[in-house]
DNA sequence: GACAACATACGAATCGATTCGTAATTTGTC
DNA sequence: GACAAATTACGAATCGATTCGTATGTTGTC
């Protein structure tokens, strides 16, 4: 019954990240750590969030004066929502090139790469 | 010497795919066959190349009637730029959450896992 | 040469995302 | 109560990407 995640805009992913991490936050919350990457006013935050709202990527709790708001898709969902696009965009729709062009997108270490291919060898026995 | 990949919208990466899948190629090429997906006007396409040879996403050959354009970055180069925006926007820089997250995106087949498991390994290889 | 077909050039409208100023409202403090 | 601080609401400017109409020039055909 759910429906399909919402793609959020650069500036719409900057908050989720802030809300997923933090959880439930006010707008200041998040202002305040948004400032500490860049400069933005208060009101272009509270703005954003609140479009956010309409377009049903937050919920808000209007009980408080302060509202806090929190974000009604997952931080996996939306990632998945965004290399999707970008598979089809930029891939052709394959995942091996897309796999292989992220591993060489800056030199892996081979911790790294270890790491991943263990998760890849898990991900193939819950197929079977 | 040479500088950083550019980041091409959405409408530009339609037609960078096409010419890196056709060649050099002209308005009307790419025209063409970017018609058989969505509907768009000959001077919507014309007007868009013109812009990426201004930004150095194309070089234009005008010797002929006809221009001809051709990419002056790779495909490969051009994902790779692309896998590193979103890895950050998106992903904290995790490369491990982004592929796990892309072999979830869609069902992924026992082939296509075993394909990019094998291509792991070979990665793997190279490192050393 | 006249005309049709086709090409480029270019200004302008549109659209969504982003930004921010200002007004109105509420809260806290003296 | 009066005033300062904080908050929300909202209109509007801006910006980049996209779209397209129109003007202009070139080519090919009769």
């Amino acid at each position: 019954m759910s429906t399909d995640p919402i793609r959020p805009s650069d500036g719409e992913l900057a908050i989720l990240r802030v809300l997923w991490s933090r959880g439930p936050s006010t707008v200041r919350d998040v202002h305040t750590e948004l400032s500490k990457d860049r400069d933005m006013g208060y009101t272009t935050v509270l703005k954003l969030m609140q479009i956010m709202v309409e377009k049903g990527l937050l919920a808000r709790d209007e009980r408080a004066r302060s509202h806090t708001y929190r974000p009604l898709q997952g931080e996996g969902e939306t990632q998945r929502c965004l290399l999707k696009e970008l598979l089809h965009k930029a891939f052709a729709g394959s995942r091996r090139d897309l796999v292989l062009q992220a591993l060489e997108s800056e030199p892996a270490s081979a911790e790294e790469l270890e790491d991943i291919r263990k998760m890849l060898n898990e991900a193939k026995g819950r197929m079977a």
